[in-house]
Parts: C-alpha cells; structure tokens; sequence
DNA sequence: ATTACTATAGTGCGAGTAA
DNA sequence: TTTACTCGCACTATAGTAA
C-alpha cells in the first residue's frame, strides 16, 4: 500500500514485458496509466531499485523486462483474484514440519515429473519438498484432498521404476504460493507434502516441530 | 494510479466483502494494508465517494460490502491477470455492428441458459445481445472459434422448442468484460453475437454501423 | 526522439484527539 | 471501544527543461 507499485507492474506486463525484454517509452507507459511522463519514468525507476524489473537503456529509449521477483509478485496477486472469484473451497491444514529421508527430493527431481510441474503449476518448484505431519484434528480435512481434482501429473516408467500419477493443489503456506502432492493411488498417510519455487524452511525461517498452517484450494 | 484503491478493494474482498457485509475496524484494514488506523479510515471513505464500497455504520464499528461496480473493477483486474498467466491466445475480431430482429435476446432471456450464463461466466449478462457483422479480413479467426474449446452452456427442450448447446468464451470490448456466444452446432455465418452484464450500445455510446474491436480469449 | 533532473504544487500519511 | 477530524511533515506529481 505504501509503496505499491504493483499496478505498475500488471500494465508493463500487459504491455509485453512479462517473459521478455519489451521496447516501453515512459510516455507511453505515463498514458496507460493515467499520469506523467515524469511520474511514469520515477516508477520505473523505482522498480528498476527494487529489482522487480530490469532494464536495458539506449538513447533512443529503454527495454524493459520483468524480473524473477517482480513475476512472483503478480502471480501471487493472481492467485489472490483467482481463491476471490473461483468457486473454490480453502483448507486450513496445521501440521508439524518433521524431515523426511529425501524419498520426496528424489521423487520430484525426476525429470518426467519436473517438466509437468513447471509446465501445469505456475511456478517451478525448488527440488525438495517440505514433510508436514498432519494434525490429528485436521486429517478429515486433508483426506477429503483424496477425493478432490487436482492438477493431474502423469506418471511414468524410467528404468524400470514406476513413477505414479500425483496431483497436486494450489495452496498459500504463509503467504507463499505453493502447492501440495499426493499420490493419485494414496495409502493412508498423514504426511502431507508442500512444495515451492523456493526453499521453504529458509525462506520462511521454519525448523523441526514448527506448527504451520497450509491454506489448500480446491475446486 | 493517480488514486488508485484497487489495492484496498482486494483486501476488503479477501476479507469478506465481496458478496456480503463484513465487520472491519479501520484498524484492521489498516494492520492487513501496512497503513495506519488513520489512513485505512481514509481509504474506506475514499472507496465510498466513488461508490465502490457500500457501509452501514454503527457506534461500534461499521459494515463493508463491496458495491456492483466495485465487484467489475475486480473482475475486471482478475480478467486482466488471467489473460496474463493463462496459456491462451487472443484473437482481436473486428467488425460492424448492426441490428438484429431481437432473436438474441430471446434466446439468452431463456431461463435455462440465463442460469448457466450467471454460473459459468463471470458476470449476468444483460439481456440482449450486441450483433456484430464480422470483417470478411476477420472471418477465418472468427471460423476458429467454431473449433476451439469454449465455457460450455448446455442445451435443453421447452415446451417443444429445442434450444442447442452454446459455447462462450470470454472477451473484452474496449476495455470491457464481456463474452462471445456462439452454438456448438454452427451453420455458416459472419454474425457474432457479444453479450454483457450491461447493455453494451448505452455503455460504450455505440450505434449501426461503428466498427468495433472484439479481443476474445481462448484456451 | 528519448530519460530524468529540479522546483514547486499537491496529495497522503500518521500522531493526537474529539465524538 | 469505534470512526474520523485537524495539522505537520513527507512523499508524489507535474511543468519546465537539460542531457
């Protein structure tokens, strides 16, 4: 709110900055959003300071691109729009994060599952996964996952392994877009597997026996 | 941008807002924006003079329900986001408008499809229909969507009429959300029909014969 | 053409506080 | 408890203009 440039950043990716370096006057950017040049330059700049855009400049004008943070920034208002006007219901799921073996690293860095994920979540999920005991209370909750769609990953064969189908759901741990997998065929667990473009235990400064709260949609 | 609430307007919808009255002090809108109990105070006014937000006050705490036009200006930002991350394409259609001999409107102010249209799409449209005689440069884009996936509208029989599967995909003209119908079962033709939460020719000050753009949105 | 500096006018924020 | 006023300060916008 205070210093909210976000608008500014929706138009410069309407105006094709987004995944690409895109040629962006500051007039022409000032008229689309109703103010100055001068004015519109100084967001840029502001931006360009707080690494949410990069900048290529020449004479006869600058190319703008929108950076890594810059786009997790306008996926996360998406998301915010899309759990405001989607018919989806939210679960609050509370766990305690524990560590696991790793078996949830391995799975997700397998590059047949990798490729689906970047390609069907918005984001690309950093290669580990965060392990979350389930809270008794909270496993009708987290079973009725079971019987909800999600986003449907294919399974695979890779060296003689077989590699099932997942689903996964959009979920907010924290503020932080993320999603949770289950396996398609479930046995019962009370594990519930959070992934994210990023670490999430240093991202968001978690240890062992941390008590977390996962907001999950679904449809 | 120059006052631009949007920011405040989402949190409000987030916090309850959007499709009935919800208590929220101006402290705690001012907690969730990072702004002061003041300034939170202020926003709520501001919203309110544009007539974005409707209050009912008591002496402990006062009522927030986000208006009609407040709902589209969000709508309106999450349509914008959505053409953004989703994977779709964006076929921009031109042609005339004329008039037609009103079969549009009797079609959509069937019941049947009035209720799905306030399911499936984002808005209730208007009853009535905007014809617009597509350019002949335009024809093959528009003969794409005969093949493309839309939001299905399903058909039905009353009173021994029968009424076919539609398909709509949603659309912006001139800045405005709106929606393509077109019926799954296609004869040959150059008519699209654009439908609205408002009568679009009052809205946008249109009359026979103005060209118009239609940028429609598909999977 | 551009971007972006300076100076000034205007708007917004928050502390204190009334109702 | 609330909401929302005034007022001082800071931030932001625009016009003019340099580079």
């Amino acid at each position: 709110m205070k210093g909210d440039h976000t608008g500014t950043l929706k138009q410069l990716a309407i105006m094709g900055a987004l995944n690409s370096f895109a040629d962006i006057t500051s007039a022409r950017l000032g008229e689309s959003l109703g103010i100055s040049q001068q004015a519109a330059s100084k967001e840029i700049l502001k931006l360009a300071e707080q690494k949410l855009v990069d900048r290529q400049i020449g004479q006869r004008g600058q190319r703008i691109m929108i950076s890594r943070s810059g786009q997790e920034l306008l996926k996360r208002e998406y998301l915010e729009y899309k759990l405001l006007f989607e018919p989806t219901r939210n679960l609050q799921i509370h766990g305690a994060l524990f560590s696991g073996l790793g078996e949830g690293r391995y799975y997700i860095s397998q590059p047949r599952y990798k490729q689906q994920f970047a390609k069907k979540l918005m984001f690309t999920p950093y290669e580990g996964t965060l392990n979350v005991r389930v809270a008794p209370a909270d496993m009708p909750l987290f079973e009725t996952l079971t019987f909800s769609e999600g986003i449907r990953i294919d399974g695979f064969v890779s060296k003689g392994r077989t590699f099932g189908d997942v689903k996964c759901f959009l979920a907010m741990i924290q503020g932080l877009e993320c999603s949770v997998i289950i396996p398609v065929r479930t046995h019962y667990t009370d594990v519930m597997e959070v992934i994210a473009s990023r670490h999430l235990r240093t991202q968001l400064s978690l240890k062992d026996g941390d008590m977390v709260e996962v907001s999950v949609s679904i449809a």
